[in-house]
RNA sequence: GCCCGGGUAGCUCAGUUGGUUAGAGCGCCUGUCUUGUAAACAGGGGGUCAAGGGUUCGAAUCCCUUCUCGGGCUCCA
């Protein structure tokens, strides 16, 4: 009889340990630096406790600090910490439920007397979540009866809720009669399934970021609780590195930088979610919109334009006036009782010009395109600069083919647009698609599985991460749509593909085929920046406001040293603009340093110094962005630079 | 729409427990300086303190309403 018992690592390897041996047993018999960094453990694949026994035949493998898991059990187990704070320091506080999540994790309290939390209340929160974390509190789970597990928490309807199924709690696993529950002494326990660090002093990386409102269970009917959010992490370093990427990001917020730029603003006037444009981010518009046009040229599509205004019956017809009439500015009424929006979408005006005379097969597929503006009533608490406004430009496009075509067609506009995203400068993607929404949808189970494997096939064809959003498509059809990570690794919902068979039907569009019978179109919607003012925005945030030459506003800017060089320098900006730079120059009223400084300021691509030597020898000095400066440079090679900058787009 | 926090000069901000004509830096204008790679010097103009109402002898400051911005929730054709 032996005394001991055998546990397969991951790597096959076998390890005898105690009989009554854990986790974290195992995590120290292999090696001090592992039991350490140990988090929980994986027993036979489900997530442990390191105070988990192990039984003889165990299939064991540790989960560190570095796992996601690890660190996810850590922001967990902070949480746990963070409601402990709030139920000590708040009399009549109750709590609900509390998960970790990216970079973090939150907690969702409610006091009484519909209390909030203010700025003052997470320091003291803070300051006693570290008590109890040296106060290195265990976690210990406890699996309870149901009737048990009301009385504990008679107090705290929204646990009581959980318990009896009545609400979903991620965390907290519920089964039949059986409850399971973490407890950290003397004093505190919640529903939990766990797992949980050793105890809270595993803890201590974190910050409480803020508080906001959130509805119980997700549903705007339900009451709003008060959540705190903070941020968790493994070490110092690592919280102190998160803390700056977020000042980093913060820099490069398109408001931000659309200020000091002088790119665009909201003038109030106007009205919330409505930009202007000023002459610089005209600029970039401009260009990114005029290359925009002479790729859809090359790839076949047509140029249309349509009103921002039609009559209601449009909107009905389309099924847009059912669905999302409370995210449209309200109608306006004329003499004869004729109602006219302002159009929140394009598609039903391209539908129109489809159907505006006999199509043959012969013509398809049929690309319409249009930089079509449209307004969305959008509500007041989801405007965000740039990103979400009430008026905005799509660069919109429908095509029009048979049903055989739309494969082909699909593939087509994917590589499209993946191909026009990298001349953007973005380049890292993955794609999601987005199946049938629950609620708010048209046509049958049968059309919607056939659209989505159709695009599941062209986007696994191209060798695309494919992650599924189940319930996000659009009212009349599936879509892809095309992830984009930014400079600093963000994640942008930039291009959507959406394959159509229903608004064809509504609005009885067909064609004549070889067969000289009538046959329905299919559709697809198309759009690669899908706001013209999102892109932009994004663009701006992912450059930093350092645009590419290609793109920037000024492109060069000459700087004479003494203005008995100025006449130098002006026909140097001449040449350049004839030869079609966007170049300007700041005359000698103040030292050459503070100018460059300016210049630099604005991100400009190029700053040109000429002084004595370069009037003498028909030259200059070349200062570029992030570069070192080069001297004696001639024009001519300064134009040959730049005029490569701007054809690789680099 | 809901919860929390904001709105002072073009920008970034200061402005004690309510107390004279509301300040600074940058930017802007004028003058001086004549400059070789990230801030020359001097002077000047600029704010009905988001708007409206209230409390008070007195409001940028306290209260209410509206507008608006930020962080979330819900939503996003």
């Amino acid at each position: 009889m032996s005394s001991q018992i055998t546990i397969t690592l991951p790597d096959g390897s076998e390890r005898q340990l105690d009989q009554g041996a854990t986790v974290g047993d195992l995590a120290a018999s292999i090696g001090s630096r592992l039991a350490k960094a140990a988090v929980i453990g994986s027993v036979n694949g489900t997530e442990r406790d390191l105070v988990w026994p192990l039984a003889d035949g165990d299939q064991v493998s540790i989960i560190t600090e570095t796992d996601e898991r690890g660190l996810y059990t850590i922001r967990h187990s902070t949480a746990h910490v963070l409601a402990q704070a709030v139920l000590d320091l708040f009399d009549g506080a109750t709590f609900a439920i509390g998960p970790p999540v990216e970079n973090g994790f939150y907690y969702d309290f409610e006091l009484p007397d519909g209390g909030t939390f203010t700025p003052d209340d997470l320091e003291r929160i803070d300051a006693r979540m570290r008590e109890i974390i040296k106060e290195h509190q265990p976690f210990i789970r406890d699996e309870i009866t149901e009737a048990a597990a009301l009385e504990l928490f008679r107090d705290h309807k929204y646990k009581c809720e959980i318990i009896r199924g009545a609400a979903e709690d991620p965390m907290s696993a519920t089964e039949t009669g059986l409850v399971r529950t973490y407890e950290n002494p003397p004093q505190f326990i919640d529903l939990c399934r766990g797992p949980h660090v050793g105890d809270t002093g595993r803890l201590g990386h974190f910050k409480l970021m803020r508080v906001a409102g959130a509805y119980w269970r997700g549903d705007e009917k339900n009451p709003m609780l008060q959540r705190i959010y903070g941020t968790a992490w493994p070490s110092k370093k690592e919280l102190e590195a998160y803390l700056t990427r977020l000042e980093e990001a913060e820099k490069r917020d398109h408001r931000k930088l659309g200020v000091e730029l002088d790119l665009f603003s909201f003038p109030e006037e106007i009205g919330s979610g409505l930009a202007v444009f000023h002459p610089k981010g005209g600029i970039i518009r401009r260009i990114m919109e005029d290359y925009s046009r002479a790729r859809h040229e090359q790839a076949g599509y047509e140029f249309v334009y349509s009103p921002h205004i039609t009559k209601s019956n449009l909107f009905e017809k389309s099924g847009h006036l059912d669905w999302y009439a409370d995210g449209m500015y309200p109608p306006m009424e004329l003499d004869g009782g004729t109602e006219y929006y302002l159009k929140p979408m394009n598609c039903p005006f391209h539908i129109l010009i489809f159907g505006s005379g006999q199509r043959s097969y012969r013509e398809l597929p049929l690309r319409l395109f249009e930089f079509g503006t449209v307004y969305r009533y959008e509500k007041s608490g989801v405007v965000q600069g740039l990103t979400r406004a009430r008026g905005f430009a799509q660069d919109d496009a429908h095509i029009f083919c048979t049903l055989e075509q739309a494969p082909a067609e699909l593939a087509r506009a994917l590589d499209f647009v993946l191909d026009l995203l990298r001349d953007y400068g973005l380049d890292d993607f993955y794609v999601e698609l987005s199946t049938k929404p629950e609620t708010k949808a048209v046509g049958t189970d049968e059309e919607w599985e056939e659209a989505i494997e159709v695009l599941r096939t062209v986007a696994l064809d191209k060798g695309m991460t494919l992650v599924m959003d189940e319930g996000g498509g659009a009212f009349y059809g599936p879509k892809i749509s095309v992830q984009a990570r930014d400079a600093i690794g963000r994640t942008w919902q930039m291009s959507t593909i959406q394959l159509d068979f229903q608004l064809p039907q509504r609005f009885d569009l067909s064609y004549v085929g070889a067969d000289n019978e009538r046959h329905r179109p299919v559709m697809i919607h198309r759009a690669l920046f899908g706001s013209v003012e999102r892109f932009f925005a994004v663009l701006l945030e992912h450059y930093a406001g350092a645009f590419p030459a290609w793109l920037a506003p000024v492109q060069v800017r000459v700087l004479p040293v003494r203005d008995d060089h100025d006449e130098f320098a002006r026909e140097l900006v001449t040449q350049l603009k004839s030869a079609g730079f966007r170049a300007d120059m700041v005359v000698a009223d103040e030292p050459l340093g503070a100018r460059i400084r300016k210049a630099k300021m604005e991100k400009l691509p190029y700053v040109l110094v000429v002084g004595d030597d370069d009037v003498a020898r028909g030259t200059v000095g070349v200062n570029p962005r992030g570069g070192d400066v080069e001297r004696d440079i001639t024009i001519e090679n300064f134009i040959a630079r730049l005029s490569a900058d701007v054809a690789n787009h680099s």
